[in-house]
DNA sequence: TCTATCTGTGCAAACGTATGCGCAAGCCCC
DNA sequence: GGGGCTTGCGCATACGTTTGCACAGATAGA
């Protein structure tokens, strides 16, 4: 069980261990009748170079890290996967690692990370923003965020606009009555959603009921409960505006248990667009984040970050309205 | 950005790099007066101990390597959380990444965890396999694996069991069209439960019609498109059983479109059990895993064999019939 | 007072790799 | 045949830690 190391292929070689790295990295200088007998010598005997000595001397570990909330929302999944394509793609590995929506264990995290050395992180869903900042020489690696305006390098999806688009959409097929659930564990992207909510309805001349917004938490049990609650209210809305699109799903279901009809009786719309969107019954409406898109910005800004390029700033990406079949005008009052 | 390192921390407090190893690392023999010195100094300096150089005079990176398909799957993403929680428990860290069910990049993900030197590795829906048997000295670490009866280090839900469940309560329900949607990318639960499957139909005297096994890909398109295979056949089922609960979904909305009406005109059932299913319309009958059993036990089978223990074997998890929605009586013919 | 133990610290080697430099042998060209 | 260039390789050092051992001073026991 014993790791072979570049001295035991020298040994068997019998050259030096210079040689054997030399030879195994190409080196121009090394005979190629030599090269070839020592990568058989590697191959046979099960060589795998450490990378952690490699990476000690080279200072370099070609590798970044991702903080990732939890990976049971899809949108999440999605978006490390097009993060680790690239990454891939430019030779760097992808360590990942989920912070549990806990800004303790989301500092551990970016610690271990530290400690392993990656070149930079992304984290996804933050809860430490722009506390980042101040901790420049607890981590002196760029870290880059989403959704997160107040902090330099970022990239976010339009909130304001998707919401209002989503609130608006609403609006235009005659609602009054819109209830948004929030979630409670998503700082920025949270308030940005809910502050486009709230203007739109002004600017509709609708007021604002406290009633209708509803502290959620992102997750499917958390939109079900929150429809139960909706509907519990003396006047219920007519139509609701979710956080993202689990949320809504958990809605969808709620609502079909206390057998109100979508959209007839009550009008859903999500936020994200994950595959589930259009496998749920009825398909969802709801505001497409450029999933892909997003992943792609997120490293190449980190790697620009990493080569130390200049002028890398924030970035916005656009939110589009997909509608589908959970929206509709709201029921003529009987 | 230069990384501040024990030698600096020692030039500062004027004293050997070994003491401030030994000060950080609470040996009784240096002074308390000298201890609070230099972990004063090291705060303050903004020091983060190496884990490459630790790791590698101390021969042990306390870090294990999870290979996941891909984090799409609930299910799966479910595992891994089950799996990092325990790890984390154990003082391991954890290295994750995605196989996307291709074996070359299955093997790659693995020899990079070697090269990090993981101590052990758990593979989750490998396509390996027993593969790794062959390769024990190209890979000389402990290697778990999910659902692979044939390999000494696994852990499994009793797959025949599961879908023998399955298939009987649908049969019990009258049902003798059972169409069955495989996962072609699945290799062992795969054929495991078709065993089952057409098992069953045989105990009960049904014939096993080939134009009612599909193969499907364990995602919701494809079981989108199943669906709509099914159905097009001159005789379709009146009952489908699902290789697992995203297929299923993917059934139900294929099934929705077609208007066709579950469970009344056509019963579902999947196997996963995962959240989605308690909130899909209708709600799914499924064959429940033991999701944060099976993490558990995972990992504690791979940190035994790390510590070396003997007497390590393989482990069957018991699978539970969770009778929802979408199964009832086949349509009476008109 | 002399030995024996304890306390606090430093020296040096080791982990596995990469790489600048030096050196010897061979080659080419004039 | 001599100077320079090329080829092929080894020596030594470095990366940032940990740790066995040595050592000096203090303390204790007789």
């Amino acid at each position: 069980m014993m790791e072979v190391s570049i001295k035991d292929i020298a040994k068997a070689a019998g050259v030096s261990p210079s040689t054997v790295s030399r030879a195994l990295s190409d080196h121009p200088r090394i005979s190629t009748e030599t090269k070839g007998r020592i990568r058989g010598l590697a191959e046979e005997m099960g060589y795998t170079p450490s990378l952690l000595a490699r990476s000690l001397v080279t200072r370099d570990t070609a590798t970044i890290g991702v903080v990732i909330t939890s990976v049971s929302d899809p949108f999440l999944a999605h978006l490390v996967t097009s993060i680790e394509e690239v990454a891939q793609e430019q030779g760097y590995s992808v360590l990942m690692s989920s912070s549990y929506l806990d800004p303790d264990r989301e500092l551990e995290v970016v610690g271990a990370f530290h400690g392993r050395r990656t070149r930079g992180i992304i984290v996804i869903g933050s809860q430490i923003d722009t506390g980042y900042l101040q901790m420049r020489d607890r981590f002196p690696l760029p870290v880059v965020l989403t959704n997160c305006r107040t902090y330099p390098y970022s990239v976010s999806t339009d909130n304001p606009a998707g919401a209002r688009r989503a609130v608006e959409h609403l609006v235009q097929l005659g609602h009054r009555r819109i209830a948004y659930i929030a979630n409670r564990r998503s700082r920025r992207s949270n308030s940005d959603r809910r502050q486009s909510y709230q203007q739109v309805l002004a600017a509709n001349g609708i007021p604002v009921d406290e009633d209708l917004i509803i502290e959620g938490d992102g997750t499917l049990r958390g939109g079900s409960v929150a429809a139960q609650i909706l509907l519990s209210r003396s006047q219920p809305p007519t139509a609701v505006f979710c956080f993202n699109d689990m949320t809504a799903i958990g809605v969808l279901s709620g609502l079909q248990q206390a057998r109100i009809r979508v959209p007839e009786e009550m009008s859903v719309v999500g936020f994200d667009d994950v595959e589930f969107a259009t496998h749920c019954h009825p398909r969802l409406t709801t505001i497409r984040q450029p999933t892909n898109l997003m992943g792609q910005r997120l490293i190449h800004m980190l790697l620009a970050l990493i080569q130390g390029q200049q002028g890398v700033g924030p970035e916005v990406l656009p939110a589009e309205l997909v509608i589908r079949e959970s929206t509709g005008p709201p029921p003529t009052p009987a």
